[in-house]
DNA sequence: GCTTTATATGCAACTATTTGCATAATAGAC
DNA sequence: GTCTATTATGCAAATAGTTGCATATAAAGC
């Protein structure tokens, strides 16, 4: 699974602790993958098992202790590894189209207010992306940035290429099926 | 999950073995959700257990039985109250999007080499919705087509905006880390 | 005649993910 | 002072999905 790789990848960059590495998969990460606070910390432990992580604890008098993850050489070997194998294609998962296919079962009415919840989602996230945009990539990365600021950027704009696709389908299907 | 709707959206149409239901996984639902053999066969054992679906076995001498399911009302009243809740968002999940982010652990090169790769997918992937829809969509169905058609023509609508998006981000990317 | 492909089904083990629950301290709002 | 959010961690059970293996017939190509 490339959740292990995923937190490797942010290992890299700086030792980290689950909950810290919980707020990326919330902000940052949240662009390419995802995954709960409890699968991270089962996930660390797996990863101590196997040697890719380091472990150090610092105690807290009256506190939990606190648990700080570093990458290891194995870890690191693993994840180089791991990044140089052709990318697996993801299984095509969604529900929205299962539903469209049901709209002769349930008429179009459902169908079609689910597809403007929809739009207003992706028209929330189109939002979401432009402030980020502004805020970190204005004016955006040229040859001469840095290769971390150019790849965040680069996957910002799948982001946003994705979910403007995602808007034309929907105006697409929205328009059609109000034909009907 | 889904996989429970997604093939009871093809019991509502006509009875099938799970070999047939694997074939649609392999061709049309293939645009909106994936699913093994073995998964299948047990979740249509699942959907029996819960009364979801009939099973008619027709014996067959010397050959294994042949397996023929059905939707029972249960069935149906599942699929319908599933069409109406609200669709659940999909977890985020592009390795692409993690291997891009390692361009600096491993360099450009083995990065550029699969963008490259999966250019070429995307490119073939076009290629195969561009004769499928000369086939079974020319012309494109209109107001006055059976909605059968018009949602099997979106849910293909679907995956070539969302192609061309990959294929527009796969070029913007490439062509940003050609210059770093 | 032999090999491959298609038909037709499934178990078992493992891996991945979700859901519900649980603990316990600290900081800040009211 | 009490309530709520944040910090910080995780177990357990259930559900979902993958991988490897297994069986057995029939048709078609070479």
């Amino acid at each position: 699974m490339s959740l292990k790789h995923a937190i490797l990848s942010l290992l890299v960059e700086s030792e980290r602790t689950g909950y810290d590495l919980n707020k990326n998969f919330e902000s940052s990460v949240a662009f390419y993958w995802s995954a709960s606070h409890q699968q991270i910390y089962k996930t660390l432990a797996d990863m101590h098992q196997k040697g890719w992580v380091n472990l150090s604890i610092t105690e807290q008098t009256g506190k939990p202790d606190k648990k700080i993850y570093s990458l290891t050489p194995e870890g690191e070997k693993e994840l180089k590894e791991w990044a140089l194998t052709p990318v697996k294609k993801a299984p095509a998962k969604n529900q929205l189209l299962i539903k469209l296919m049901l709209a002769r079962l349930v008429g179009t009415e459902p169908i079609l207010r689910q597809l403007n919840d929809e739009l207003k989602n992706v028209y929330e996230k189109i939002a979401t992306y432009s402030k980020i945009e502004k805020q970190y990539f204005d004016p955006k990365p040229s040859f001469n940035s840095p290769l971390k600021n150019t790849t965040s950027y680069l996957t910002l704009r799948n982001g946003i290429l994705n979910a403007h696709a995602q808007l034309d389908w929907l105006h697409e299907a929205i328009d059609i099926l109000e034909n009907q």
